[in-house]
DNA sequence: TAGTGGTCTAGACCACAGC
DNA sequence: CTGTGGTCTAGACCACTAA
């Protein structure tokens, strides 16, 4: 086998992650042509098809645009399309200072409803964790997670606050996302969102309630999330 | 070639659709296992690459799950995720009826910023087409589309009444549409607004503005749509 | 253990873009 | 014309799941 993996890290996810790296530093701007498949290919010594699996996931992620007959280009300035980040992935990508504000992390037995979403029995023990999420200093956004009391035994609030939620599941759980189904509507500010966010009540407010998704596709995590609509926006990529 | 297409459609799209039509006729149940990859590479007589890509494809559309080692599966009771789709084909989808209304189809020639989001002079001449939408005779979106008068020379009302929009331009203009990129917030109606959703002002309405690309990656299409937020939830899912 | 999806090879021909 | 992405072959080995 020519291909020397490092890691175990499969080729594809190598050539890929080199050519992230290419654009984050900047050397690759928007609009630049990428190398293309058979270029890869002679330079990370693999067949065509895994230089092309490279290439065409990458163009799932919103990363670059590939143009038949012309090659494959670094995408618009912005956003990951439709790629799962948490909040301080998000912020941290756009270069803003954020912080997190744990409002209450407590144990709950009887959401019966949000225990069905992650496929566990009705009266399951959860963790409940609220947080307030702060840009620039100022509140816009509430965020309340769901997840197994059981599988989760020993979450504390001081590690949550420690850091993301995200890197806490995989390092110390050995839980590796993979996915979210969303549901996305509008709705207005009650009054004790409204106190919490600092707008008028009724203020329209994005509502994004997620089911969060091991690589096993075992549902592991349910967030529902209240975003001031001022503030936020939703970028989403579709296809035909 | 062992491979006998019709049509010059390509053999990974030729499974794809037979696998979607017995889905469609109820043949295959969420939870139903597809046929694996060697059996439709087989049955098709195609290479397993070919088999395999149809599978990916159609899971990228949310049509499939796919788990390793244990097989491939009819997804979930809903939604085919972040697929693009004209309002009749999703409530067709969904098996409801629905209308709409055709308020107005005028030409503008001073809307700078959206001339701009398709990659047009400033002072371009535009259709511009408003659209009530309406779900069991009640109004829940309002949708405003521009697109190039130029390019999209003779469009008439009647023609736009008769059937999709999506539908006339690929059919009477040679147009294929590729991808969308959408922008989601929220914000409260206005008083013209409210009055044509029937509800009160300040309703919370989710609001999508679309860029639609076609397969050349040429923006064709600018849509500002209107959502009332208490008939409608956008699903989505994202990759990590 | 048998069967599945995940990664990969070393090519091939075609359709399309741009010079 | 050359170079690009799009489709496809006829296999291979590995990692994983479920019986």
């Amino acid at each position: 086998m020519a291909n020397s993996r490092k890691h175990g890290t499969p080729a594809y996810k190598q050539i890929q992650d080199s050519i992230r790296k290419r654009i984050e530093r900047g050397e690759l701007q928007p609009g630049d042509p990428v190398d293309s498949e058979r270029m890869l290919a002679r330079m990370h010594e693999v067949s065509l098809m895994t230089a092309r699996h490279a290439l065409v996931s990458l163009q799932r992620q919103g990363l670059v645009e590939r143009r038949h007959g012309a090659g494959t280009f670094v995408s618009s300035p912005r956003i990951h399309f439709n790629k799962l980040m948490s909040f301080s992935e998000q912020l941290a990508g756009r270069g803003l200072d954020s912080s997190s504000r744990v409002v209450a992390l407590k144990v709950v037995d009887s959401e019966h409803e949000i225990a069905a979403r992650l496929s566990l029995p009705s009266a399951s023990r959860l963790f409940k964790l609220e947080r307030i999420r702060l840009g620039s200093g100022e509140p816009f956004a509430v965020e309340t997670c769901y997840l197994s009391a059981e599988d989760f035994r020993g979450l504390s609030r001081t590690a949550v606050e420690r850091g993301s939620l995200f890197t806490l599941l995989e390092k110390n759980y050995g839980v590796t996302i993979a996915h979210a189904d969303e549901e996305v509507d509008a709705t207005g500010a009650d009054p004790d969102l409204a106190k919490l966010l600092s707008v008028n009540k009724g203020h329209p407010v994005l509502r994004i309630r997620q089911t969060i998704y091991s690589t096993h596709g075992k549902p592991i995590l349910y967030v529902l999330g209240m975003y001031r609509a001022d503030r936020h926006v939703l970028r989403i990529r579709r296809y035909r």
